[in-house]
DNA sequence: GCCAACGTTGGC
DNA sequence: GCCAACGTTGGC
């Protein structure tokens, strides 16, 4: 299983409206950036990530599950990528009892090598399965 | 709210 | 195919 980031602005799309959406799974599209469609191309079915909110509280908030790997996403008519942007579908699956700020992440030595601190722009990241431990320990999720 | 950095685009 | 210019994002 691999493991992932979405980031996204809280005012826009936040985990709250992650959990109100019907079976609290969405369509991640909207994605516009050839290194994130790439990332998301690597997901299967099952693989997890973390739910980032960027911009004014930039810090994890919950986790989510591939549930639909990757497909052309039907909003996309920007015509710059040959066979069309793509988007993955998720489910949430659990809040963090204690939100990881983006702080904590720098402030751990263990989380240096994170592309949320080394490419902090790439809006869907890959994340490696020890990281992943070691943030759902900080952040109290099971 | 400004500015630096990055990805992307378009001109040559 | 290089590089300057532009738009967007994120840090401070």
């Amino acid at each position: 299983m691999k493991y992932f980031l979405f980031k996204s602005e809280p005012n826009t799309w936040s985990w709250q409206n992650q959990l109100d959406a019907k079976n609290q799974t969405t369509e991640w599209d909207g994605v516009r950036n050839f290194q994130a469609n790439n990332v998301m191309k690597a997901m299967k079915i099952g693989d997890r990530g973390f739910f980032y909110h960027s911009v004014n509280e930039k810090r994890i908030v919950g986790v989510v599950e591939v549930t639909k790997e990757w497909e052309v996403d039907p909003t996309d008519h920007t015509g710059r990528s040959k066979e069309g942007f793509g988007m993955v579908t998720l489910k949430a699956v659990g809040p963090f009892a204690n939100p990881v700020t983006l702080d904590e992440v720098k402030n751990e030595p263990k989380l240096e090598s994170m592309v949320l601190v080394n490419n902090s722009r790439l809006s869907v990241q890959p994340v490696t399965a020890s990281e992943f431990r070691h943030v759902c320990r900080l952040g109290g999720f099971k």
